[in-house]
DNA sequence: TTGTATTAGATAGTGAAGCTATGTAAACTT
DNA sequence: AAGTTTACATAGCTTCACTATCTAATACAA
């Protein structure tokens, strides 16, 4: 019981204090005259990790509505970060993948909000280092949890 | 240099994470038809721990631009949850402050968030949650630096 | 094979949340 | 007491997201 409490308290405070990093996130971005949207890079970082998607699984894995993908990608498509490939298998679909434009520009704006970020963390300890390690490891493999699962084949 | 290498990755991936954290969130908050937008649970956060503030010190807090937190305080106050206390010294200003309705809500909401996150979450060990816990603290203060100041006394 | 249902993605229209620019009234300053 | 500054409100706009709907391709049934 504590300890679910305990974690529930966790959980409640890490959601808070990650909107506040988001919106101190979004406040550098616009500050730095970044013109891209984050869900931009969101969907970048999306297509990285799991390779070539079509519109409407990148649209889930991304959380957000099928149209609003569509907007995104030809946002993407227009800066050459994503190509679309032509589905051979499926003419009404197409493969979106991430350009080696793309994956620059992706590798440049994350380098470039940690280096802003850096100097207000420069002073932290070995072990918040750790921790903070740890926590990035722990969220990673369990927020995919909240996330759609890859897709997978059903048996027939 | 490592180190700092280190620690620049480790944000980095911690902006990814976060990320994707908040973009489930706000899917979780429309499927549980939360018509509250996560602005307003920030900003009711920023009250809750700074107290009683002006329109604009708020709007800084919340790394907002002052007219759309004119426009956010408008909402909560419709709904209750924070109260308008003219400033008995300055009489073009009000402090916005929360109120019991508030503290309820914004606990209620918060409650909510962290019982749908708790199941994904529920197998980790004690050292995945001390690190969770450090880190959220180690978060909360730093992230501090990222915003604007409270107001200081300038020497004359 | 042809007609219907389903599926993938695009388009249309709307709402919300943010911004900048500007207006108004109170408070300072000289 | 006049001009300047400050605090917030208002107006208008942009962007990102949504739902609903349309089009075209595919799958399936007869």
């Amino acid at each position: 019981m504590t300890d679910a409490d305990a974690l529930r308290d966790a959980l409640s405070e890490l959601v808070q204090v990650n909107s506040r990093l988001v919106q101190a996130i979004r406040r550098i971005a616009r500050e730095n005259g970044s013109v891209d949207s984050l869900a931009s890079w969101r969907t970048l970082g999306v297509l990285q990790r799991r390779g070539p998607l079509r519109v409407g699984a990148l649209a889930d894995a991304s959380q957000v509505a099928q149209p609003t993908m569509t907007k995104l990608v030809a946002g993407l498509v227009e800066r050459g970060w994503v190509e679309r490939v032509a589905d051979a298998d499926d003419a009404r679909a197409s493969k979106i993948d991430i350009s080696a434009a793309g994956v620059t520009a992706l590798a440049e704006w994350r380098a470039g909000l940690a280096s802003v970020l850096l100097p207000y963390f420069a002073d932290i300890s070995e072990g918040d280092l750790d921790a903070l390690r740890r926590t990035v490891t722990l969220l990673d493999t369990h927020i995919a949890g909240l996330e759609p699962a890859e897709p997978q084949e059903v048996a027939s």
